[in-house]
DNA sequence: CCATCACCACTTTTT
DNA sequence: GTGGTGATGG
């Protein structure tokens, strides 16, 4: 041991930890729980671990399997073990559990009847396919609503509990009509060659348990596995930190009960409450020293979480000195606050705050609409993370469906999806006659189509479905010739003439899609450049594990927008937590258990140990939803809180331009702690602020165009445009010499 | 038989 | 504000 701390010196050197910290690093005597709280340095620990293994204990990086909660998180956990162990990791196998799952089961298919090429079903398909197989076993869709068979599917497969065994246990109608429903989507799945989500994680338990070679040659394979944010772990994730980790018991998790926010999903709590049960001889490491935020911030987050009972006890503390103290804000409706929101937000960049380092935290994405506005409005640089993420745009999944079909022609969902779009006259009837042949030919869709698109009965259809044909047969040549997807793209495009379908309408949403589906282009040919030697299928499989959160760029400097959940794991220096209301935070219906609303606490106490040096919480006393204003009272949780701990500004009876008589806003930079990166303040004026994402510019040299990066600020802001002509040009803005429409 | 328009119930959070 | 569904017109 001794040998080992001398030789640690050069890595320890490079990364301060606390004795605390440095134990956890150090241990190597089996099972370790690091009991983690918000701020106390998690991710450090973590990242100090593994380059620790690497460096000193000449574990290849091949050998550990350590997952996260984002792929976004592994990223930057990769590039930080490599810089501290002073090494290339690329071997290392780190990723979400459902990246890093779905890459053994790539390998692994066959064994389970998949091709490796199976695709992976997103929310949308799977409701789809639910309501497919819903129809087919005509479940009747006013008691059995598609979401709620399919969150009971869900909760099955997190359980690792398969169809085959429920057969006839169905306490009641509707629980049997669920098994039955069960069954029959696993069917589909399969006959699709299609995993979905929750498959990703269930079918690899299953791969591991069943086949004991297997199980040997994976556990064998990793020496140790490392879990982050393990209170957010379900059944499925438990067992396959048993299976990979039993053999050598080198299993490592962090995590904090106070950040379970997502037993909704499936997540038990249980998993790190229990932990030393699951692994005999575990040694717990408990941290409490937040680094974070200040006093203020802390004491409040404490007092959020204090009436929690399902929790084990403990008490955050910090060692920073001072601090603004933290506001609550009550405005008279949600534009009221929205506006003052932004107005707030605009006086701390004047003070300095740069805009990458303030975020504004909502429960629901519908909440979102409003500040967008504000910001738009105050020319504000922002992002919005989550909402209906580019992805999931009905013209994106419309591509991306046909690409699908292209890697994978067994994929109805897909084919269901683009057989009428464009529209090409395939109605309701022509596509029923198109789903009886393929059930006759005992074929999926799309090889019906290229097998048999001639037997009568399709109407007006069959002309559309020779296109469709044709299309295809186009394609499959271009596959042949091993075309990248930029080329497969592009052609599909042509091919179906899919954007002429918006040309002709001259609304703004068209134009919107089209740019969309350019910028799809762009993102495909710029990933066809960054991964030579990758395929349609590594596209797709990357988009379709990507969360929101993954493409988002703190550096660009703009102020954050996203929900409670998507917060999680990330820190600002200033935080406003809106809509702290009853029915919101904690939502409505959440309201009738207890374990409910204990979740919802921990989601308000992940919002306010975000925050580094300052908070406002804010609550308005009415509110727009449904389309009509409903009065709305302050959260319960802000009740529970002692008045001591904040300062409560009451703005309901201020009017616009009546402000500066309101009670002086808190959120003061403390005066003691303005080490802020540098930021020149001249920099943040009108000429920066004018560009942002998404907006429409106009070149002399290139025509017009759009912003689709931005990075930097000042005189070092770098814009990247996507041109009309299809072109995309990296600029400095200083000298673009853009003009703004 | 298909496409378009008007109207309806629903929106928590996401890998 | 929207998306899925139902009536009507082409």
């Amino acid at each position: 041991m001794t040998s080992g701390v001398s030789r640690a010196a050069p890595l320890l050197e490079k990364i301060a930890l606390n004795p605390v910290q440095k134990e956890a690093v150090l241990y190597d005597q089996g099972p370790q729980l690091v009991f983690a709280g918000a701020g106390t340095g998690k991710t450090r620990v973590l990242t100090a671990k593994i380059a620790w293994l690497i460096r000193h204990k000449n574990v290849a990086p091949g050998r550990i399997f350590a997952a996260t909660f984002t792929n976004k998180a592994a990223r930057e956990m990769q590039r930080r073990v490599e810089d501290l162990a002073d090494l290339p990791c690329a071997g290392l196998w780190i990723g979400t559990f459902h990246s890093l799952c779905a890459r053994i089961l790539r390998r692994e298919a066959l064994r389970l009847g998949f091709p490796p090429s199976f695709s992976i079903f997103d929310a949308d398909d799977q409701l789809a396919c639910v309501k497919k197989v819903a129809k087919a076993l005509s479940l009747d869709e006013r008691t059995m609503p598609p979401r709620l068979v399919l969150s009971a599917i869900s909760r099955y497969k997190n359980a690792c509990v398969p169809p085959a065994g429920l057969a006839g246990t169905g306490k009641s109608f509707f629980e049997s009509e669920i098994i039955r429903a069960y069954g029959a989507y696993q069917e589909s799945l399969r006959a699709q060659q299609a995993m979905d989500f929750d498959d990703l994680l269930s079918n690899c338990v299953y791969l591991l348990r069943d086949n004991p070679n297997v199980l040997q040659k994976y556990q064998s394979s990793f020496s140790h596995v490392l879990v982050d944010e393990y209170q957010d772990t379900n059944t499925a994730q438990l067992h396959l930190v048993k299976l990979l980790g039993a053999a050598h018991g080198n299993v490592f998790v962090v995590g904090d009960d106070d950040q379970s926010i997502y037993a909704w999903r499936g997540a038990q709590v249980e998993n790190i409450l229990t932990f030393e049960k699951a692994f005999p001889g575990t040694k717990t490491f408990t941290m409490e020293q937040n680094y974070r935020s200040t006093g203020p911030v802390l004491s409040f987050a404490n007092a959020a979480i204090e009436p929690n009972t399902m929790r084990a006890k403990k008490r955050l503390w910090t060692g920073r000195q001072g601090g603004a103290s933290v506001a609550v804000i009550r405005y008279r409706d949600d534009r009221h606050e929205s506006e003052s929101v932004c107005d707030a937000v605009n006086k701390c960049v004047q003070e300095g705050v740069r805009p990458s380092d303030i975020a504004v935290l909502f429960r629901t994405n519908a909440q979102s609409r409003l500040f967008e506005d504000s910001m738009r409005k105050r020319r504000i640089p922002y992002v919005l993370v989550g909402g209906t993420s580019f992805y999931e745009r009905r013209e994106i999944k419309d591509c991306l469906a046909y690409l699908r079909l292209c890697v994978n022609p067994k994929d109805d969902i897909s084919c269901q999806r683009i057989v009428n779009v464009p529209p090409r006259g395939m109605g309701d009837k022509a596509r029923e006659r198109l789903e009886v042949r393929s059930r006759e030919l005992g074929k999926s869709l799309l090889q019906t189509i290229l097998d048999d698109p001639e037997t009568a009965g399709y109407g007006r259809g069959q002309k559309g479905l020779l296109e469709l044909r044709d299309i295809f047969a186009l394609l499959a040549d271009l596959i042949a010739q091993q075309e990248s997807p930029h080329e497969l793209l592009t052609q599909m495009l042509s091919l179906t003439d899919y954007l002429t379908m918006f040309e002709g309408e001259d609304s703004e949403e068209a134009q919107s899609r089209i740019d969309n589906v350019s910028e799809l282009v762009n993102a495909v040919s710029f990933w066809t450049e960054e991964n030579p030697g990758k395929g349609l299928s590594d596209f797709l499989e990357e988009i379709s594990l990507a969360a929101d959160i993954d493409r988002w760029e703190q550096k660009a400097d703009s102020v954050n927008l996203m929900t409670l959940h998507c917060a999680k794991g990330l820190e600002f220096g200033r935080v406003f937590i809106v809509g702290c209301e009853d029915g919101i935070l904690p939502s409505r219906q959440n309201f009738d258990d207890s374990a409910k609303i204990e979740e919802e606490r921990r989601l308000f106490y992940v919002g306010i140990t975000r925050a580094m040096d300052g908070l406002a919480v804010s609550h308005a006393d009415q509110r727009w939803r449904f389309g009509s204003c409903i009065p709305q009272t302050p959260s319960r949780f802000l009740a529970a809180i002692p008045r001591e701990l904040y300062e409560y500004v009451d703005k309901s009876g201020v009017f616009a331009g009546e402000e500066r008589k309101a009670p002086k806003a808190r959120l003061r930079e403390p005066a003691a702690e303005s080490q802020e990166p540098a930021y020149r303040h001249e920099d943040f004026s009108q000429e920066t602020v004018q560009f942002r994402m998404g907006q429409h510019v106009q070149h002399k040299l290139y025509g017009r165009g759009k912003i689709v990066n931005l990075s930097g600020f000042g005189d070092d802001m770098r814009i990247i445009v996507l041109f009309n002509d299809g072109a995309r040009r990296k600029m400095m803005a200083k000298f673009a010499d853009l003009e703004t429409s």
